[in-house]
DNA sequence: TCATGATCATAACAACGTTATGGTTGAGTA
DNA sequence: TACTCAACCATAACGTTGTTATGATCATGA
């Protein structure tokens, strides 16, 4: 019944995933989404979830693969965190959600979103050993805060560029700030 | 009748702001929104639309009254940008909603979209006049990224931190990019 | 075999955004 | 002044949504 609610979510967004809707297409009743997941929101949950999942997933899988320039593999995460937004921009946005008047996810929800972003200060750690975890932390979340910006305003903005040019555009940004993060107690604009 | 809608925004949230409500709040029926603004969507535009107008006028300001040293300048408005999503939260998650499936703005709302970060890019052109348009529209935005990153993943990884630092973090991040932005062709991490 | 919990089909409910219907009001024109 | 027309309004009804209620079925364990 998930992977229902994940295919039409993909295809048709949230506007089309109704209790209705998701029943039809696993060819049950709608009983089947309150026994199941306790009702439409716990079907949110789960996909929720499995969006933090699957991209922690693909961030350790760069960790784990990836034993080069420590900044390189630092812009190898930011790549895999874009090719997932990419290939599932619906989930993503279900996954980050402005509205939480709407959605508030669960704390099972909540923990899967904070076991990706540990998964990320793992990447940063891997790529810099000699950062203490509190600062690795800290530069993680900030480099993720950017890259999901970028990632929100160019829908917002409706910004027309292509893949390529888009990844560039995002690489670039985070170096500078990686630049300016590493150059911190050195040298500040003033 | 926009106010009464933009008082149960602020009060309610998104879940509360049903046509019967804003009707009620009116002291009107229902058709009034559909008389006046064509409906539920036409409400959410009128939100919209007032919403990066205040954003606008508040960055504006800082343009306008600010002449000290240029990242200064560029600090302040990211204060009145953060001090403006401390003041309407709610109304801050409607225009930066990422569920498209749900709302999509209308042509003249995605132009006052775009009109405030006309005058983000010249708060950026203000403080460094010695840059091109474009360079300084690619700096905006990607500082406009992290400050709203910053904003959205606060909310979503529930951070406490008082106002005060919050700021301070900000304001620390977006030193960082602008540091790294300013040196981008002399100093690249590797 | 019986009891119980889990699951299910269906109908009904309340709330939602919207449309339909008829009425009122104000402004403009003959 | 009377008539017309457009704008606005109150109310009801409609179709859709998430949810609950009801009764039935099925599987498991004692």
């Amino acid at each position: 019944m998930i992977a229902a609610a994940a295919e039409i979510l993909d295809e048709e967004g949230i506007a089309g995933l109704s209790v209705r809707a998701i029943a039809d297409r696993a060819k049950t009743s709608t009983i089947g989404v309150y026994s199941h997941f306790g009702g439409k929101k716990g079907v949110l949950n789960a996909l929720y979830i499995s969006g933090f999942e699957q991209l922690g997933a693909s961030v350790e899988d760069v960790r784990r693969e990836n034993t080069g320039a420590s900044h390189e593999r630092i812009l190898l995460a930011i790549d895999a965190y874009l090719e997932f937004e990419a290939r599932k921009p619906r989930l993503y946005a279900l996954m980050f959600d402005a509205q939480g008047d709407r959605f508030q996810p669960d704390p099972e929800a909540t923990r899967a979103a904070r076991a990706a972003f540990v998964k990320l200060v793992a990447v940063f750690l891997a790529a810099r050993p000699d950062w203490s975890r509190v600062h690795a932390a800290r530069i993680a979340f900030e480099s993720w805060a950017l890259v999901h910006g970028l990632v929100m305003l160019r829908t917002h903005q409706t910004l027309k560029q292509s893949p390529a040019a888009w990844q560039r555009t995002v690489r670039s940004a985070a170096r500078n700030y990686l630049f300016g993060a590493m150059n911190d107690r050195i040298n500040r604009p003033k």
